[in-house]
DNA sequence: TGCTTATTTGACCATCTGGTCAAAGACACG
DNA sequence: CGTGTCTTTGACCAGATGGTCAAATAAGCA
């Protein structure tokens, strides 16, 4: 049904998200103006809402598209994998996203302050789930001695804050490393941290 | 000068501190409205604008408050004392502070994902000269071979990030932790990551 | 080319928001 | 109790904000 979508149409609904998620990412939803988006998107107030019909929805198509993604990084890691390799793998994955994604991740952290009150259902459902899961492997990989005990969800919780840090506090981060560049310096040292943590 | 001011005077400007505390950690400048602060004070709009000269001088004056503090746990590092029971101590410092005063916690945080506007001079001189002191202070330590190598400025990111997250991202932790508490667990995960990664 | 549909816009509206002000109430204190 | 100061408030204002609408313009296509 909803299939076709003119060349103009697809155009201006991608500017759409792309200034959404510029003026939304840094002033979170109450903060943000249309005419901070539709400015951002380089269209008028009403063409803005010739596309979407309110700004409500362009706030929850953008939190729709991230939740897509967001979880997929955890999703890949591998029960049958080499432990501390996956999970490293998984803590590089979260840091490249930090790093190519940062608007999406401070659309998230800004959603999550403010009490998280359009994504709660998913996070207690989708995403709890998907942590217990892994949760139930790391737990079978110290069982077997593959990694050092470790609780596995505040593991999980770590990779989270550790990584996203350098995305949604980039300008603390960046004010006190002056020209140094975050990330590059950021794999070496949470490769580090996570080795030294697991590596029986 | 400035010295007087009556009974009436304190309680309503802590009150209304509290109150825009309340406020502004959830929604941040931008998202926060006066009528709400006012609600929150059980105070009249103009009543408060009474105390206060502006929305602005509210948020101007929360953020003051809570820089004064905010630096003091990393001051608290004792570069005569065992490197990593001082390093552990600051974490959970850090964790206590997340756990008694998140509204706190998630006020910075909306400040520094909205560009830090207001505090990007305390964060460029004041936070990072602190930070730039304290990492001598570790890089000697790594050199006296009382802990293992470890970026030191990365280090006290991860110290950031790993206790702020509890609080920061209070409602997802709950979600998925349920009844779980949350800082009970963190406490002993956090000592594990820290003591693995610095000990000798 | 002409006609249909898709797109864009200027003008407009109700509501919200930060802030003002004069007048009314409450306090303190001699 | 009276009076000068401090506190509170209702009414109000200008500008911002989310959203509407009819009319104008641009595409698409036969």
């Amino acid at each position: 049904m909803p299939k076709s979508a003119t060349r103009i149409q697809q155009k201006n609904q991608a500017a759409i998200m792309t200034a959404g998620l510029e003026v939304f990412s840094q002033f979170g939803f109450r903060g943000s103006t249309l005419d901070q988006v539709a400015d951002a998107a380089g269209l008028s107030k009403p063409n803005l809402l010739y596309y979407f019909p309110s700004k409500d929805a362009i706030y929850t198509a953008l939190l729709a598209r991230l939740l897509e993604n967001w979880l997929e990084p955890l999703h890949q890691m591998d029960d049958a994998g080499d432990p501390v390799e996956e999970i490293l793998a998984y803590a590089n994955r979260k840091l490249t996203m930090s790093r190519d994604f940062p608007r999406e991740s401070r659309l998230f952290a800004n959603e999550i302050l403010q009490g998280a009150p359009r994504i709660k259902d998913v996070l207690a459902g989708e995403l709890r789930a998907l942590v217990e899961a892994k949760a139930t492997v790391i737990k079978r990989w110290i069982a077997e001695g593959k990694i050092k005990p470790v609780d596995p969800v505040h593991l999980i919780f770590s990779i989270w804050s550790l990584t996203q840090h350098y995305a949604d506090f980039d300008v603390q981060v960046r004010a006190i490393l002056g020209d140094t560049d975050p990330f590059d310096t950021a794999e070496t040292h949470l490769n580090d941290v996570f080795r030294r943590l697991l590596t029986p």
